[in-house]
DNA sequence: AATGAATGAGACTTCATTCAT
DNA sequence: GATGAATGAAGTCTCATTCAT
């Protein structure tokens, strides 16, 4: 048996098949690409029908949307995760980077796909600016707390949070189509001018 | 006959169906996706035969890659005239940015062109990667000049000017896809982030 | 429990969930017809299962016959049941005409599965034929009866029915498709035509 | 060579390939019903590929559209022809008549497309409705100049073409699905009926 | 009796590309 | 240089039916 508790073993059957789906699913729309990925691949691939697909996803863009969400779910958790036991904001803010740029640079396809398919259809844009929002909204947190213990200088958080987003989805891409080093390499660097050139400039004005 | 001389009359007459078709995909790629854009959407609005695309670009995505050129070429041209007539490189570096900043929210389609369509296509990724590349060379060269003079910190102008691509690239996308602000509304706050900041503190270090 | 006798209970309860189906069915058959009717939409606006529904009926098209069947032979007692109490031939004759507008006008969505639904699929033209030839047969009679009596005119009875029942089709149809008049509208008309016309003549051909 | 026009060639050959899809397509449509005959019987009796029928007919559905269309000018201008020669109206009437009922039952197939294609699709009933309305006219035309010369008794004309109409096709549907005569075999009771016992009963209605 | 996840054949449609003219 | 009718592979999606539970 492949489970032990009758009573659950209906869901969990469910989600095995759901899940099989989307774990296939991730793996070539990453690898190739959302119009690059007949369903019938994933059909191949998941031993699951095209009928069975369809019997958990309306549609294929259903399907790409849901593999986005949990895969951007699974990456938040395991960023908040590296946060949880961090005192300081600045330490978090640092712990932050060094988790974002550590768990991308292990995940190349997944980088991918979270970056690059938007394919101008709506609902992937709006999904990927919806997950990007999420990464942003960590960072600016982290941010706005380091400004308030005047680890931070007085910059729009918002839009410095951006500019972090924006910074590692670059350096994931040059990684990515240019040969470009993982993203985990720029951590001391980025650090300094994301961080410490700041910080220290806000000290600086402290001590004036 | 509409023009005097044959040798150079037909190359005039290429030339005017060939940039007739690249503006008519232009326009049309950057609305609607390079996949969202049936060759035959091309051929309708441009009065120019399916043939007669044919005979100009030898695939679609050959005509993709040449409204991307295209493109590129106006963009940094334009970037390099604003820059010309400026001798100090902070102020060059300024100048860039603001450049760079009112063109892209003068030309929101265009924008989404270029920031959009890799589409998991090798040549795509690579065009889009060679077009970053030079502007990133535009930013870094004068990073590099204003580092030279002392106006800048010493850092890895190489990552800086791909923290400004990643930085621009993504307000551009928040712009599009989240109801943002147009990228020149934020020059004043970029200003002072990625430029006043840096420099005022690399001056506290030279004055310690 | 709900029934107290096991024997009878049972079914019951078949013949509940049976009839439900049915009446399911039926309402959806008339309203999208069958090609437009996925027995999706049945399952679930009747609560009953998809494998529930292949135990009750062997099929889709075996579904859709015996929706025509109850529907045929819940008309065909209405319009016998009208007839019932009427003596004279000829007043049975114009009883039917009447009772037969009177049920068509009042379920239009029945009438239309009831004509339309033919759909190259043998079992349903044979079932179709099977129910006109019906009615026809109940209106055959009563002509027959009303030429013994010398009421009407020595026709061709059976051809003369199936004048009626083409032309009830035919009101049918343009009431549905072309906004015409409801069946019964026509009522006073179609009698001075198909009787009072006729069986005038024959009794002028009497009075020769 | 197929043509022997050059400047007219073109077209010809485009109606070539269109009218052979056509045929095709009433062939198979008549035979096997909408939905029992897929485009790829078409494609593989026409000779003619998948991306051909659409470089003709936006869809399958318009297709059938314009069978039906081609099929009852077809039809129409052979009973107009049929009457063009005739100058009493009453024989005009006969000679309609007599041409429909012929034309049918010469084409069984076409007959079925005509009667039994609606398949409760918006665009198929209300093409069909428009059909049998040009029928309905021709014959309510006759109708009313054979009551103005005294010929037909004051009825609605309207509804009696309704009543032609509707009788026609009840006959078409007993031979087609229930063995029933051809249409042509009922002509002289149908003239009765519909013609001369009317016809009489008016004489005597006048000489009263 | 009843459930509903899963199947898979088959349907319609799209569209980059070709080639005779 | 240019046309546009024609191709055909490939795509997404539907749905009647089955079967283990």
């Amino acid at each position: 048996m492949i489970h032990d508790c009758l009573l659950t073993g209906r869901s969990v059957m469910k989600d095995l098949t759901k899940n099989k789906i989307l774990d296939v699913a991730e793996n070539h729309f990453s690898k190739n690409g959302y119009y690059k990925t007949p369903l019938d691949e994933i059909v191949k691939k998941s031993n699951v029908s095209k009928g069975g697909i369809y019997f958990h996803f309306p549609s294929k863009e259903n399907l790409f949307l849901s593999v986005m969400d949990r895969l951007a779910e699974k990456l938040l958790s395991k960023i908040q995760k590296g946060n949880s036991s961090i005192d300081n904001p600045n330490e978090r803010l640092i712990s932050s980077l060094k988790n974002l740029l550590n768990i991308l640079s292990s995940q190349k396809k997944l980088s991918k796909l979270l970056i690059t398919q938007t394919n101008n259809i709506k609902s992937f844009e709006k999904k990927r600016s919806e997950i990007f929002q999420k990464f942003s909204d960590v960072i600016e947190k982290n941010i706005n707390e380091s400004i308030k213990i005047n680890e931070y200088p007085q910059v729009n958080a918002n839009l410095l949070s951006t500019i972090w987003i924006g910074t590692i989805n670059e350096i994931v891409f040059n990684w990515i189509f240019s040969n470009g080093k993982p993203p985990r390499d720029y951590f001391e660097e980025l650090k300094f001018i994301l961080i410490t050139l700041p910080t220290t400039n806000s000290r600086e004005y402290k001590n004036e």
